[in-house]
DNA sequence: TTGATAGTTCGTATATAATCGAACTATAGG
DNA sequence: CCTATAGTTCGATTATATACGAACTATCAA
């Protein structure tokens, strides 16, 4: 694995980034980015599986959420923060504002 | 069937929420609500079997998002703007405000 | 009361998603 | 070169969703 490919914003569908939101582990994960900024997949885990946390940082990437940049041995982590709000303009502060 | 239970949006998870907007049936019959104000089933249903169609209502009311009522042989459905802006602040003009 | 209309419920088939162990890859440090 | 660490990929299992025909319920109108 040399680096990931990240998709063109245009290219996601509302109703994909919806899909990613939608699980409680991947919103506790994009909730834990907002506020770190950057973290690598282990910091984020909370105890669960690695090839779990793999297959909902795959889904966060395919869904244009997520950023991985693979810096030695870890792979940081950041939303895409700009990028989203420009594609879809208040999703992430509705999602995140949310009292729970 | 007498009539439908609708829950209390207090009781509805942002998760659940965003499950139920992640369907582009659902999407759109949302979508269509906000413009119409209120539909009958029947008039939503794009041609859609109307099991299908009966499924997504289900699924959308018991995320809290529309509100049906019986009138006569007909269900008229409504989406609950002001109760799901109360407790999703901007979800709702975020996802129906979306370049298609 | 008969028939038409609108929608539900049930059952089943199929598709999609989540979970996670095991084997693998890549990098850093000794 | 060896080992530890971080994460991926694969494969299998299980869970959850979707799709939709068929039978059913409720209302209205003739």
């Amino acid at each position: 694995m040399r680096n990931y490919a990240h998709p063109d914003l245009a290219d996601v569908t509302i109703e994909h980034a919806l899909h990613a939101l939608s699980d409680p582990v991947r919103l506790d994960i994009v909730r834990q980015l907002d506020r770190a900024g950057e973290a690598s997949c282990a910091a984020l885990d909370g105890g669960r599986p690695k090839s779990s946390m793999s297959h909902h940082f795959r889904v966060l990437r395919s869904a244009g959420l997520v950023h991985t940049r693979i810096a030695g041995v870890q792979h940081m982590n950041t939303l895409r923060r700009e990028e989203v709000d420009k594609r879809f303009p208040g999703l992430l502060d509705a999602v995140l504002g949310v009292e729970v």
